[in-house]
DNA sequence: TTGAAAGCGCTAACAA
DNA sequence: TTGTTAGCGCTTTCAA
């Protein structure tokens, strides 16, 4: 048996009804001082350690916060996972971590199963989430907060305990590609994400089109292409755009994120051409290795760190019943400029 | 009241016992058809959901799986986590996640809240755990297994329900130093980890040393240095190395780990060295980053996704009393050539 | 094959 | 301030 001494064995040895016990370890008031000692000193005999499945069952809580993210190995999702973490230090809670390993369709288990295992609260990073979803966490009573997560609803304000942080993706997007433009590009491609993802995709691609339109500049279809958000996706997308004529190419490509972008340089640098001389290449996230590759990136850098940390504080503030203020916040972004774009030069 | 529908209500309105009706939702044997179609259709009526909380208290056991990482942002263990979820799918187990961040002195708490959860099973990735610890989960009767995890026993052998995977360290640091002796290098510095680390730093510095002695290359302690395994501590070893004359220089260096080995890259292109020209570069662990990079590092590849599987597959053999044949696995690792390596210049 | 009932170990309401 | 007791919702033994 695991250390198979109850409280009542405790209670029983100390003299005190159990009861009492529970009072001491919980820390409660009204207890004498004589007490307290007694049954500390049997706590300590007896190396007594609480049982916390009699306590969940009891309490109805399991202090385990339940994590869905897009993809740990996405370091920009680990950044915000650290920033969870950091704001939990000391405060006894656990992750129960649920990848989706870019798998958008296991989202739904992944709530069911976190649901079923009775955790206190609900984070989402990455991926999208809608009104059905919404609808299954708040009639569970599951407070829950969604971080860089696309929120499909017209009616945030009806659901109380759910918060959201993200950036203007549009907006950042559009910034992106202005920066481009001003540096004198006017073939400009785009390595996306995987169609129809509502959380880079979409908006981004709005975003791209958009900046593209206003400066007057013509929309290349063929140079925007579907991949995906990471090292491999993005080296293979751009093998497919050297396969054509190097004067057929953009002068200038944006990437749906860092890692793509990254993927994206290697094919260039194989095939023995120069980032940013032949062709300037610019990221999303603004992630470490964004910084350390040569060329370092150039990047729209999302305050990930700082998502994860005031995520987890609106986590505890609904967890404690604490009024928050604003529900769905939009966080700003930065332009990082990296050695990966130069002024246009064909 | 969240789902308050019990077990009690469903085995009402079926016209059963609770007991047939616990019978039915665990698919037991000797339930009569009848009676399992009255309550598989009262349990859809209701949308009964069983409570976890109590099932747990009652088995004593949560189907959790607590992971204490050394750092989840470090894409070698992440991708260990990747290898270890890929196994569990299906499985209805979950991760509790418990990240060091290469607080090695953080690792104690950690065993004791997951303990104290009553996880049914511990993994180790990186860290390390001595006979101390290993006693206490041995008599808390957690099977664990540890996945590239220094242990400091004698005697493995007592603890059944322990497992570990690893790679000859040793080894594999001596290859990776005889890599660079065979292109020609004598003057070898080593950025190296976090002094003490008795998962990486010892060991790999003893592999380091025997193969400089070995070859009857003198070894130059100025050219050892304690950093970490992270692109900024790379970086930041370097920056010190180049405060040196470049006639003062080795000419490889070698890294205790890939991370390491980029963020010192950085720091020699940003003076205008060139990699592999000037130095040479490797590294260790054989990352997705790595290949990459620009140039793509030389490095020693360990077999991370096949660590996590096949410590999966252990653990779920302990769990389920499958007699295991090897309780300690030392896998194979392979040196990866890239290109930040090239026969001495210099 | 089935139902009743006894816990799992704890917390919290109640009574003293 | 304290002890007693009634559950939390489930599984499993026991007797039928």
């Amino acid at each position: 048996m695991k250390s198979s001494v109850t409280l009542k064995d405790v209670a029983k040895k100390a003299g005190v009804g159990v009861g009492t016990a529970s009072r001491v370890l919980n820390n409660e008031a009204n207890v004498s001082q004589d007490k307290i000692e007694r049954v500390l000193k049997v706590v300590n005999e007896l190396d007594y350690k609480p049982n916390t499945l009699a306590r969940n069952l009891r309490k109805q809580s399991t202090r385990t916060i339940g994590v869905i993210i897009q993809n740990v190995s996405n370091p920009f999702y680990s950044s915000i996972l650290r920033g969870l973490q950091v704001e939990m230090v000391g405060k006894d809670y656990s992750f129960i971590l649920s990848d989706l390993h870019s798998q958008e369709d296991s989202i739904q288990e992944s709530i069911d199963t976190l649901v079923d295992k009775r955790v206190d609260a609900l984070v989402f990073l990455g991926s999208c989430i809608d009104e059905k979803k919404l609808k299954q966490i708040s009639k569970n009573k599951v407070p829950a907060v969604a971080i860089s997560t696309a929120i499909l609803t017209e009616n945030f304000d009806i659901y109380k305990d759910f918060c959201s942080i993200t950036i203007d993706n549009k907006k950042a997007s559009y910034e992106a590609v202005n920066y481009l433009l001003k540096l004198g590009h006017t073939k400009i491609g785009f390595i996306s994400g995987v169609e129809d993802d509502q959380n880079t995709t979409i908006p981004r691609t709005i975003g791209f089109k958009k900046a593209l339109i206003d400066a007057k500049v013509s929309i290349n279809e063929n140079w925007i292409m579907n991949a995906g958000c990471s090292y491999k996706s993005g080296y293979e997308a751009m093998k497919q755009f050297l396969d054509s004529n190097i004067e057929a190419l953009p002068t200038a490509i944006f990437c749906i994120c860092d890692l793509t972008a990254m993927g994206a340089t290697k094919a260039l640098v194989e095939k023995g051409l120069s980032v940013p001389k032949d062709i300037s290449i610019m990221g999303f996230d603004g992630i470490e290795n964004a910084f350390y590759h040569n060329p370092s990136i150039t990047t729209v850098e999302q305050p990930r760190y700082e998502m994860g940390q005031i995520g987890m504080q609106l986590l505890f503030n609904m967890l404690n019943k604490t009024p928050i203020v604003n529900h769905h916040m939009i966080l700003d972004y930065k332009v990082i400029i990296g050695n990966s774009t130069a002024k246009r030069q064909r």
